[in-house]
DNA sequence: ATGAAACGTGAATCAATGTTCATATTATGT
DNA sequence: ACATAATATGAACATTGATTCACGTTTCAT
C-alpha cells in the first residue's frame, strides 16, 4: 500500500512534489507507457536517478498518484456534503456533482490515469471503483430508508450513478474541452431524480 | 481509415481471423502493451511475419478490432430494435439493454480495448463514443417530439445512457464476473424512466 | 499445367527505456 | 563544527520487443 517512500527534509518534499506534479501531467496527457521516466525527471527538473530515491520504481509512481487523486476527491466531496448535513439525499446529490466536476475539471486526467490502472494493475483499479461504491451505497440505504428514494439495489444504483458522472465528464472535459454550466448540473439533479419519461 | 489489408484467398482469410481472434483475447487479457507481436502470432498457430501481411504495424490490429467490435454491436442494436420498429422509446431502450449486455458478456474486452484506446489513439476513442452518442440523439429527438420523453439535452442524456451501461456492465463483467439477470435489466428501464426518487 | 501473385516464415536487427550504482552534495541533530 | 543520514547525479547497463526481409510455399486465373 506505501507506493512511495516518504522524504525526511523540506528539500525531499519539495522534490517529490515536482516529480508527482510532472508525472501527473505527463502520464494525463500521454498514458503511463508512453510517458518516460527521464520525461518525467527532465520536467521536474532533477536527475533520472532521484525518481528512485522516492519510488522502487514506474508502476509505483502511477499507483500512488491513483491512489492520491482517488484520496482528494472523495474528501472534497465529503467535506462539501458535511458542510450542508441536513439536505435530502438528492440535494446532496447536487453538491457532490459540483464538487466532482470541478475536481475533475482541475485533474481531468484523473480519468484517463484511472481507467488506464485496468491494465497497469487490475486490483487498483477495481478498488479504486469499490471504495467509491461502498461510499454511495451507505447514503442510498439512508435515503432509502427516510423514504426520499425508491427500492433500487444499491450497487447497482452506486455504479449507475459513477457511470452517468464519468462520461459526462469524459464528454466536457476530454472530448469537447467545454465548461460544464449550471444548467447541465441541473439537468442532471432533474435526471436522478425523475428519469426520461414525461411525468402525467 | 484501412488498418487491416484484406487477403484475397481462403487461407488468407482464414489466417486473417486466427490472428484477430488471438489479437482480442490477448488484448482484453492483458491490454495492448502487455501484449506482443510474438504472443498474437504464436496463439494464432503462424509466424511473427506472418501478422505484417495484414497490418502494417501492432497499432493497426488495435485499431481493426476496435472498429470491427464497434461496428458489430451497433448493428446488432439496430437489428434488434428494428424487429420491434413501433415499440415506444422506453421499450427500444430496454430490447437495446438486453443486446447490449449480452454483446458484452461474449466481447467484454471491448471495453478494455476501447478505454486503452484513449491512449493508444485519441481519436479513435472519441470517434467510437460519438458516433454511438449520434445514433442516440436522433431516436431521443423523435421520442421527444413524439412528447414520450421529457426535454432533456440529447447529446447529454446519450452520454448518461452510455456512461451507466458501461458502469453496470463494468461491475458485473470485469468486477465480478456475474451475470445481469432479468431483473437488473428491469431496475435499469426503471430508473432511467422514473429516476431515484418515490413518486408521490 | 503454369507462372505470377499471394501468402507464410522466423532469425536477425535495431531502437527504445526502465533501472542500477558508485560517487558527490546537502541537510540535520548534537 | 562534525558526523551521519538523506538526497541527488547521470552515464552505463541490460533487457525487451516491434519490425524487417530474403527466401520458401501455396493459390488460382488463364
Amino acid at each position: 500500500m506505501d507506493y512511495v517512500k516518504l522524504p525526511k527534509t523540506k528539500r525531499g518534499e519539495q522534490t517529490l512534489k515536482k516529480i508527482c506534479d510532472a508525472a501527473e501531467e505527463l502520464f494525463t496527457k500521454n498514458g503511463y507507457y508512453a510517458t518516460e521516466i527521464h520525461e518525467i525527471t527532465q520536467k521536474a527538473g532533477v536527475a533520472t536517478g532521484t525518481l528512485y530515491v522516492y519510488f522502487p520504481d514506474k508502476m509505483s509512481v502511477f499507483l500512488h498518484l491513483m491512489d492520491d487523486l482517488g484520496h482528494k476527491l472523495r474528501k472534497a466531496i465529503r467535506l462539501a456534503k458535511l458542510a450542508e448535513p441536513s439536505a435530502s439525499m438528492i440535494e446532496q446529490e447536487r453538491i457532490a456533482i459540483r464538487v466532482f466536476f470541478s475536481f475533475v475539471r482541475e485533474h481531468f486526467g484523473l480519468f484517463r490515469i484511472v481507467w488506464q490502472a485496468q491494465f497497469v494493475d487490475a486490483e487498483a483499479f477495481k478498488n479504486y471503483y469499490e471504495r467509491f461504491s461502498k461510499g454511495y451505497i451507505s447514503e442510498i440505504v439512508k435515503a432509502q430508508e427516510s423514504g426520499e428514494v425508491r427500492g433500487l439495489d444499491p450497487v447497482l444504483l452506486s455504479y449507475i450513478l459513477m457511470g452517468i458522472y464519468s462520461f459526462v465528464a469524459l464528454k466536457h472535459f476530454v472530448f469537447d474541452e467545454s465548461e460544464l454550466d449550471e444548467d447541465t448540473v441541473e439537468q442532471l439533479v432533474e435526471f436522478i431524480s425523475h428519469g426520461v419519461l414525461k411525468t402525467i
